[in-house]
RNA sequence: GCUGCGUUCUUCUAACGGUUAGGAAUCAAGAUUCUCAAUCUUGCAAUACGAGUUCGAUUCUCGUACGCAGUACCA
């Protein structure tokens, strides 16, 4: 049977990138298996809705180039895939729960609950609804039958929850970790149903998986502690269970902890696939599409941040990764993001990718400048700089030289290679030049080679105090390269523009 | 606190129970006869600790330490 596998998010900001793992492992996982993705949106909290948050989330999917074959915002058989559009399916389920005597209807109020709480607190304990209190409290299990019923049909607040088997050990079998075992006397009598008449995560997601027919739940590894329910859940429905894989989780680069928002802001890397603007606090969160990242460099560095080829193998594009992925080579341990990692991903990318394919993001950045220029031009210039980039935007500081001429000197690189005579010498070189007519960077080098030899100058000084002129510092591309790239006529301007300003 | 999960260079990680414990990033040095990058070469650097099993443990078992996660009518 092909693999059904979903990610289920729940929309209430953007997408962590940790979810972005999450989700990338799932579709190389289906991919490689022949299977199917879905998306299910886990609304089931309408408190915690944020307005876009959905949106976002197949924006970034879309940017990152992982596609769904199925859920929302595509469709499919086994629609519709909004939990808040399936509201009224879960409450069946609920009640044959509790028909089957694996759950019952609670009553006690929030306020009851917190009372009890602070009760075991004073003592150092914690209060816990579970076989041993759970005869104490106000529930079907302790009040007599028509009293339920009243409270009930009365539209009295309740809600459902699972009753644990005492004393029980429940075994999960994980495709990562391999079996785990808890004892149902740790565990609380989860809410199930909530008062609202929406399920909770629990009871939702046991439902739409098996409706769905997912046969493999891969997710974060903060549901660890909660696969036993689940699994028990499986159990008292009578249906099969979805194989399970709890992955290691993502960690942030200094310290430990889970990677989280602020660690992005602090560190100076996004932690979100795209920008995003807040609508209630008003702030903005920086994305890897933002920064410059390239989603090939993305998926390669989050593919790698806790799963394992088996062999040294780096770098691999999305078709390469779906045929080396396996489940079980995927680490247990959470990983560090690396900031330096992702800059040498994004690099090695941007490397591999051809001057037009890398076109568009320059364009935008010329545009912003107010430079135009033609596109053969603009290829040839990112096949120059192109290999001392680590991200899009480093576009402009890198060449912006070609499209404009400098305006100021480096006064470090003038104190080293700029001394007196240098102009003059510039001026005939620069005659020299523009004397090559057509211009011919192999002859000019071969003539500004012949002039230095006959008149016993220092190469080194000669060629960076041209470099100078053309760039403003001493760096950049090879230089005749770089003064065929930019044209004779302007290099012309340049030199004798910076003969003047510098004026030694 | 309790429960669970985890622990190989600074970081990401590899190693049928048998290797000089490998690769990559970072960092350093060198090479590229104009600079700065890029690139290439070389180098630095690890099995948390303690027992046990075994002819032999990075690998299996137990304990300790440390870290993380969970412990909501949130997902």
């Amino acid at each position: 049977m092909n693999p059904r596998v979903r990610f289920a998010p729940s929309p209430t900001g953007p997408l962590h990138i940790g979810g972005v793992r999450t989700a990338l492992y799932n579709y190389l996982f289906a991919k490689k298996n022949n299977g199917t993705l879905l998306l299910r949106i886990e609304d089931t909290d309408q408190t915690r809705f944020v307005e876009g948050a959905e949106e976002y989330i197949i924006e970034a999917f879309q940017w990152l180039g992982i596609p769904f074959d199925e859920g929302v915002g595509i469709g499919g058989e086994y629609g519709p895939y909004k939990q808040s559009e399936r509201k009224a399916l879960y409450k069946p389920y609920a009640e044959q729960l509790v028909r089957d005597g694996w759950a019952y209807y609670a009553f006690d109020t929030p306020e009851q609950l917190d009372a009890k709480r602070k009760e075991a607190e004073s003592q150092k304990k914690t209060f816990q609804y579970d076989a041993n209190t759970r005869m104490g409290m106000v529930n079907s299990l302790t009040l007599p039958a028509e009293e339920v019923e009243r409270r009930l049909t009365s539209g009295e607040h309740y809600v459902v929850r699972f009753k644990y088997p005492a004393d029980l050990d429940i075994h999960v079998q994980d495709l990562i970790r391999g079996e785990v075992v808890i004892n149902s006397n740790l565990l609380d009598d989860k809410v199930l149903y909530k008062s609202d008449g929406m399920p909770t995560y629990h009871l939702a997601n046991i439902v739409d998986d098996h409706l769905m027919k997912i046969t493999h739940v891969i997710r974060g590894e903060e549901w660890l502690p909660s696969a036993p329910l689940h699994v028990m859940l499986y159990k008292a429905f009578g249906w099969e269970a979805p194989q399970f894989a709890h992955l290691p989780l993502l960690l942030k680069p200094d310290g430990n902890g889970k990677l989280s928002k602020r660690d992005g802001d602090r560190l100076g890397f996004p932690v979100f696939p795209l920008q995003w603007h807040d609508p209630k606090s008003g702030e903005t969160s920086s994305g890897y599409r933002e920064s410059g990242y390239l989603p090939e460099a993305v998926i390669n560095m989050l593919a790698l941040l806790g799963w394992n080829p088996g062999n040294d193998q780096e770098l691999m594009s999305l078709d390469e990764l779906i045929n080396l992925f396996s489940i079980d080579k995927i680490s247990k341990a959470g990983a560090k993001f690396s900031l330096d990692k992702a800059k040498w991903f994004n690099h090695e990318y941007i490397l591999m990718k051809p001057a037009a394919e890398l076109r568009p993001h320059f364009r935008k950045i010329l545009d912003e400048k107010g430079v135009t220029c033609s596109d053969e031009y603009l290829d040839a210039v990112t096949d120059l700089v192109k290999d001392r980039l680590n991200f899009l935007p480093d576009f402009w500081e890198q060449a912006s030289y070609f499209f404009v001429a400098p305006t100021e000197y480096d006064p470090q690189a003038l104190k080293k290679r700029w001394k007196e005579g240098t102009g003059e010498k510039l001026r005939v070189i620069d005659e020299m030049l523009c004397g090559i007519q057509p211009f011919d960077k192999d002859k000019a080098h071969d003539m500004v080679m012949q002039y230095i030899q006959d008149n016993e100058l220092n190469m080194g000084q000669v060629l960076n105090s041209l470099r100078i002129a053309l760039v403003g510092t001493a760096r950049g591309p090879e230089l005749f390269t770089m003064i065929d790239v930019i044209g004779i006529e302007e290099v012309h301007k340049r030199v004798m523009k910076a003969i003047e300003v510098v004026n030694l």
